[in-house]
DNA sequence: ATGAAAGCGCTAACAA
DNA sequence: TTGTTAGCGCTTTCAT
């Protein structure tokens, strides 16, 4: 910049100011200094602003994978859900800083806003860290996080009606004459524990003879939750329903269940959530809790933003829909 | 930082050097002050170390999107690619700048290496943008493109063996019977235009009778995509086989040869590109050509952070496979 | 309307 | 081994 102002024969202020778009420097003055830095190739430092203005125009956004550890940053779910945030924090002229954090520390949230890397932070998914992020809450507010909404808690959520959308999927079942419907899925994050919540709301109000609940624990990785199944059907125990805790979970467990010469759905019907792309093109297509990833993209940026211009904001329910194919027939 | 000089009783100095590791203040100092700081809950600030190290430990990742101006950044193999750097990135300590960029400027990249933001650049896709590659090459080495190869190149590529892979997939439909071979898809980008060159390579030497190359132009869109076929259909020019430049299209395309009546492969047989996921599991399932893109991520940030630490790199092309299934059987 | 000067929080060369 | 000091590139208050 000091370059650019010898050049302009003026103070490095005046510079500052020209490239700000400030009426106080001259229109004729301002015109040539922003030609000259055209012609120089140069633009502000960012990281010199930022130090300055100790605002970075930067949301960081982070993935905690604890118990998934294993599953990397390929879910097709958080995928499209990234996807959709790079776009909203691009469109508001922000920067969009990706971080993935393994096995949470504890304190990786306050060190990331101590850090002052960033002036906002976007959370997918809570996985097992409410209480870092209640903590957080208090003295951060610039934060938001996908995932379920949980009594008492202090920070804002935009999630999926997990509950209702599970108790529909589990209706469904029920409707169409399933009375062992297993629920595959490891509960312990508040998103897959509402679903699992659903599960039980629904079996609760299940017509007699209706087999008790039980769940599979199957973790988010493909592999896991094939062997989950394969291990669920050599225990013998009979069931002729599975209720997914995602679709990644629902699509390996097809596989499976083909795999042990179980027909989807003649013998076992399966019902996913997420409705990723791939759900609507299996063999057979996959019955599904639909998510609308974008627009709980597009809310969290937009509660984001309110948050980091000083305005509270509640946290936000969208609502779901059960999207009806083969695997689980009407 | 200051504040806990203060606390500890030394200069800021000596607390930097503290946090830093640096051996050359005293052990039992240094525990001291670390132990302070993580009281404090304090921690460096990047920005401010950013500046005065002239490191961000950033690298920027940017998706310039010229023609496919609509599509966002939700095509399954970019966003793929996405996740995979993120993994390679963070695990080097590295935080990673997810830009996109609509309508490339042709300063995008300049301004984005001038501004300092991050200290290593890879470019996901060349689209129209070769020659903005070309100059900033030059004076800006750490620079990663994901890409083909093109003569004369000066900028560092890691890309499949696009033309390798074309050409086997049109072998593939020569061997199959097919004679009458339409490539969809726009051969404007050096990635398409070099499977658009396998595609002529393996009809150079088809059998007598085969029908000429011919180009019907689909964008990467689904929607694009099936107007384009179905648009060709209706021209009443007879096909017997499509080599789809991605999946995505080859995905769509089948859905619009369905909605016309005819039947893959029986009447259409169909090739796609990529290997999505989505690609196994579709309706007649895809013979398609495999990228690998955890390797190619992986490939791009090992070559990034080498050329960071100033070596020379050449560009890399990495096998592909095809892989026969449902739509184009043996 | 412009310049001078301070300072954002940090690191490193130099001094002690 | 520790402290002093300068300065990274910018914005902004204050003075002119």
């Amino acid at each position: 910049m000091s370059d650019i102002a010898r050049l302009a024969g003026v103070h490095v202020s005046t510079v500052s100011r020209a490239l700000a778009g400030s009426p106080l420097v001259e229109a004729g003055k301002r015109k040539r200094i922003e030609q000259l830095a055209r012609e120089q190739g140069y633009v502000v430092n960012p990281v010199a602003r930022s130090l300055r203005l100790k605002r970075t125009q930067m949301v960081s956004v982070v993935i905690p994978l604890q118990h998934e550890a294993g599953q990397p940053l390929t879910d097709p779910f958080f995928v499209a859900m990234l996807g959709h945030l790079a776009e909203a924090i691009t469109q508001r002229g922000y920067g969009m800083h990706l971080q993935k954090v393994v096995l949470p520390t504890h304190e990786w949230l306050a060190e990331l806003i101590a850090s002052g890397r960033s002036d906002g932070v976007v959370v997918i998914g809570q996985s097992t860290e409410h209480e870092t992020l209640q903590q957080a809450a208090d003295s951060y507010p610039p934060l938001v996080v996908w995932g379920g909404r949980i009594p008492g808690q202090k920070y804002c959520t935009v999630g999926s009606d997990n509950p209702g959308g599970a108790e529909a999927a589990v209706r469904h079942l029920l409707k169409t004459r399933r009375r062992r419907i297993v629920f595959l899925g490891d509960p312990t994050g508040p998103e897959l524990r509402q679903r699992y919540e659903g599960y039980l709301r629904a079996l609760r109000e299940a017509p007699r003879g209706t087999a008790p609940p039980r769940v599979v624990p199957a973790h988010l990785t493909p592999d896991a939750a094939s062997l989950a199944v394969r291990e669920c059907i050599r225990a013998g125990e009979p069931f002729d329903a599975l209720f997914a805790a995602s679709d990644v979970i629902a699509i390996s467990a097809i596989r499976a269940l083909a795999g042990e010469g179980l027909a989807v759905p003649r013998d076992v019907a399966v019902v996913g959530f997420d409705d990723i792309p791939l759900a609507a093109h299996t063999t057979p297509s996959l019955t599904t809790v639909r998510q609308d990833v974008e627009g709980g993209a597009r809310t969290l940026v937009d509660l984001l933003f309110r948050r980091i211009e000083g305005e509270e904001t509640e946290s936000v329910v969208l609502p779901v829909q059960l999207i009806v194919r083969e695997s689980a027939p009407a």
